[in-house]
DNA sequence: CAAATAGTGTCTCTAAGACATTATTAG
DNA sequence: CTAATAATGTCTTAGAGACACTATTTG
């Protein structure tokens, strides 16, 4: 893994023996993105010490002797008082690395950035310090500690991003489904008002993306209008043909 | 970031001391590709030390007081023998981080992995310890140390998906380069032949994939054939439209 | 009833892919 | 000369998007 040649001692060590080097904390954070009121929300915790006291953050803590992907499931069910039980319907993703020095004030820290997805989750439970943590509105942008800005970014662009090529949209909706409710998962992460009839053909057009219940609501539309027929995930892991965003001009560049 | 409600006092330090966790090595490991002679290659080092003494590995290190980008660029010139200049020409971009427990046995090792795409690198010298570091065609499929080959096989997939949607082919030829040339690098990258007229007339109708230089090449190829125009990078940043690769069924599901 | 919504039909335009064709060069 | 390759042309078909339209439900 490492060079023999030319090297200091110490360098040598470092190649047999890692803890030669100056050991890092490692962090899972994590992008909890919902959907609520047909807005786009992600889940922030208030902190309570320094640094960045009082300042809004991603949730978040350090991985212990479990895997990434265990740590950051943990700090999600932390701050949201889901079950194990509940995690398995939340889908969660490997984000990006984030390690510039200087990130964090007290030392170096190297954090693991996880994006999940969820159809609905409790609303945080108030006692203990779970009072500090709420579903936020991403239109109401706020300051947040360290560069969990850049990391929502990244989350964000990534969502908008998997929402074309593959059957993402359906972890943001219940179990069973209407190609509305589908419809109004795009329109909340695109930020987009999609046209319902050609989206409608062409959701049921892309093999393995949705698949019939057989099933209608109960009830047509709050304001009128048909029962609409209930869908399931199908199998496809992969839109294909995908469902492309009406690209900007300037995004491209 | 942690809750306070309910925890050890060890567990309160550590919201508040990061030390207060067991540090954990963190690396940085490179899956440079490169294509030589049509075909895809990848670094490849040969271990001089335990664990794994003897195996092939990806080239990488520890993590220092630099960014992970810049670890990941000091590896790259350390096994290519690349000058800091030579380095711009080179793409370099995060892939993923790997950190499951005892994917080192000698202690915990969180590794960031990074691509990389080159249009030519030198064969790394001899001498020092260079020449246990070597350019491997990818069909000649080799046991590979730690979860190198699941890095390895992540990089090859992303790569493969960058070329779809962004000029990303563009920076395994020259400065200057043909379309025949650019045709060359899906060939070898997507292992397939793809058809030479209608990649000529869909490269040059993507806005902003490459951008004409008036000038040709000096000859026609080897066995005949006209002089090519020369074409080199242009500020598109996707392909749009993408060039998707022929989509096998058994992929999608 | 009117308004809203689910779902379908139709038309146009773009783009992908199969295939043919012409021009230019090496040997 | 022949073989190979660059570049362009033609045709067919799939799919995206604009828009119209019908059917069904709520209030």
């Amino acid at each position: 893994m490492r060079k023999t040649g030319g090297m200091s001692e110490s360098e040598f060590l470092a190649g047999y023996n890692p803890q030669a080097y100056k050991p890092m904390a490692v962090t899972a954070d994590v992008v909890a993105l919902t959907i609520r009121d047909g807005r786009l929300h992600v889940l922030l915790v208030r902190r309570g010490e320094p640094p960045f006291r009082g300042a809004w953050a991603l949730p978040g803590g350090f991985v212990r002797d479990d895997d990434l992907q265990e740590a950051a499931e943990r700090e999600l069910a932390e701050e949201t008082g889901l079950l194990p039980h509940d995690l398995d319907r939340v889908h969660l993703e490997q984000l990006g690395t984030y390690g510039k020095p200087g990130r964090d004030p007290r030392m170096r820290v190297v954090t693991v950035a996880f994006l999940a997805f969820a159809p609905w989750l409790p609303d945080p439970k108030a006692g203990s310090d779970a009072d500090a943590a709420v579903w936020t509105p991403l239109t109401a942008t706020r300051e947040l500690a360290f560069d969990h800005a850049k990391i929502l970014d990244d989350g964000l662009e990534r969502a908008r991003s998997k929402l074309e090529y593959t059957p993402l949209a359906t972890s943001f909706v219940g179990e069973e489904f209407t190609i509305s409710e589908l419809r109004a998962v795009y329109d909340a992460v695109w930020e987009e008002q999609l046209h319902a009839g050609n989206f409608h053909r062409k959701v049921l057009s892309v093999p393995g993306f949705v698949e019939s219940t057989g099933m209608t609501t109960e009830r047509g539309g709050p304001r009128g209008g048909p029962r609409a027929r209930l869908y399931r995930k199908g199998d496809a892991k992969y839109l294909h043909p995908a469902l492309l965003r009406p690209s900007r001009e300037d995004e491209i560049r």
